[in-house]
This record gives C-alpha cells, structure tokens and sequence, in this order.
DNA sequence: TCCGTGACACAAG
DNA sequence: CCTTGTGCCACGG
C-alpha cells in the first residue's frame, strides 16, 4: 500500500474512543492539506482495526453513501462511543479530536 | 492520454 | 438552508 494510506491508517488509529476528526484535519496533521480526498480513499480501503468511524467530513456529517450500507453503521458506532449526532452531524466544537495539540488550530486555508 | 468520478474542503452568492 | 465554482489527486474505462 503507498506511503500515505499507512500513515492515515495510523493516525486514525489514535483518535481515541469518543472522538472524532475531519478528513482534512487528517490530511494537514500528515503534512499534506490537499489531500482530504486521499484521506477518504484510504478510509475506503482500511483494513479491520482502524476506528473509521471516528473520521467525519468538515461539517461533521457522514459522507457514505447508502450504497455502501454504512451511513447507518457509522452512526451506530459512533453512538455506541457515546458521540450523539445533533441534527444528523457530529457537534466538532464538543467532539473534534484536537489531536496532539499541535496544527490542529489553523485549520482556515485557501479556496480549498 | 483524455475524461469522468469520488467516504473532501472552502469561498461566494 | 441551498447551489456553484475551484482546488486537489488517485482510479478506472
């Protein structure tokens, strides 16, 4: 597998239970802000053991598709980690992992 | 090689 | 709340 799903995969796997982050915050803390998309991909394709449930998009909705029947299933997960969805999103302000407290405060980046 | 698509993000209107 | 437009890059046809 390349370099960056590895590392993806790892650090998801340090977002602790009862928190979540954002596919671009994953990506920034990588050292690669672009990439969110990449981010996704590799949630797409991560192998048992990696808490992908804990990965939200920036508005902290669920960006799976009925298609892959896990909209409902991450949501599940989440509830049973004790993360509560107010209105069908995840409240970041309550939930968002601020990981090792490093960048995790300039998210704000250009047209992106 | 070109083109469409996608588990994303952000700015504007 | 909504939709558009732009940036990004891997994948498959």
């Amino acid at each position: 597998m390349n370099e960056f799903q590895r590392r993806v995969w790892r650090l998801v796997m340090k977002i602790p239970r009862g928190k979540v982050a954002t596919y671009g915050q994953i990506a920034v803390w990588l050292g690669w802000p672009r990439r969110a998309r990449m981010v996704g991909m590799a949630m797409r394709h991560c192998p048992s053991g990696v808490p992908w449930q804990r990965v939200v998009n920036a508005q902290g909705g669920i960006s799976l598709r009925s298609a892959f029947g896990s909209m409902l299933t991450q949501r599940i997960l989440l509830e049973q980690e004790g993360v509560t969805l107010r209105r069908g999103r995840v409240p970041l302000a309550r939930y968002r992992w601020q990981g090792s407290g490093k960048a995790s405060r300039s998210r704000r980046r250009q047209g992106g």
